[in-house]
This record gives structure tokens, sequence and C-alpha cells, in this order.
DNA sequence: GCCAACGTTGGC
DNA sequence: GCCAACGTTGGC
């Protein structure tokens, strides 16, 4: 069992979007990166929890819990042409890019403000604080996930 | 909107 | 395989 983190535009895809979906599940689409893929698709298991990080937006920070509810299965984002996440290099007998199906678990009361996590001592490897860190799907360890529950 | 940091692309 | 140029991310 691994903790995780999935980072999220929520102008593009929010914690609140996700309770609007059936049985609160929906397709973790768009990663194009290979890092964050190569998590997702060789660690990435059911049963997983992922912490759900609201980025690029007016407060920063960690918004709730989702569960991965399924495991890597190709992205159908990627052969739709019309799609802002269409890649011509893939197709269907060698798709490029994978997703997850995550379920809703928790929305925390008040978001959980990247500047109280930089404030954690505990906190200080996170790779999520790192200089320059762009991955928006990174593990969090034990430690770490205890470590932000212990600041709600 | 700025810009640092990083990833990707493509010419050689 | 190197590396410059370009694109993207994401906090501020």
């Amino acid at each position: 069992m691994q903790y995780w983190l999935l980072k999220s535009e929520p102008h593009t895809f929010s914690i609140d979007d996700l309770l609007t979906k059936p049985n609160q599940i929906d397709a973790w689409e768009g990663v194009r990166n290979y890092t964050a893929r190569n998590f997702m698709r060789d660690k990435m298991q059911v049963k997983d929890l992922a912490f759900f990080y609201h980025s690029s937006c007016e407060i920063p920070g960690v918004v709730g819990i989702v569960e991965i509810v399924r495991a890597a299965y190709p992205d159908p984002t990627q052969f739709e042409k019309k799609s802002k996440y269409y890649d011509e290099k893939s197709t269907i007998l060698n798709p490029r890019w994978i997703t997850v199906d995550v379920k809703f678990k928790e929305k925390f009361k008040e978001i959980l403000p990247l500047s109280r996590l930089k404030e954690s001592i505990k906190l200080k490897d996170f790779v999520l604080l790192k200089k320059g860190n762009r991955l928006s799907v990174m593990p969090v360890k034990d430690m770490e996930w205890n470590a932000i529950m212990g600041l709600l």
C-alpha cells in the first residue's frame, strides 16, 4: 500500500468536479509526463490512497483524499483528435499514456495550503516542496502522509 | 503576467 | 548522443 499526491488545476478538474461523477469515480486523465506516467503504470495499485492537490490557483494546497479503484489502463483521451490531450504517436496497439480511476474519499473542511506544508519540519524532504518540482503524480512516504494529516 | 526550473524536441 | 531552443509548469 502506497500513498500518493495527485495535482490538478481546479479550473480544469477540481475535487468538487469529482463529487459530481457517477459513484464519485473518474479517470485521472491527461497525465503527459513520463515520470508521472511510470509511477501510475508501475507502482500505483487499487486501494492506494492519494491526496488531491489543487495547483495553479489562488491558494494551492491539499483539498482531500481519493482512493485508486482501477489500476493503469490506456488513457482514452490520447486517441481523441479534439482533445487537448490527443497524441498522434499513440496507437491502440501501442498506447503511450495511461490513466487510473480514482474515487472520492474525503474533502477537508478547509484547504491545507502549500504555505502550511512548507512550515512543517517533518516535510522538509517532501518531493512537492523541492525547488523546481513539477511532477503531477508523486509518491508520499508514510511519515509524510501522517505529518500532513497531522496538520489538519 | 513574470520567470525559474525542468522536460521535450530536433538538428547535427 | 549532445545540446540549444522551445514549451510547460506552477508559485508568486
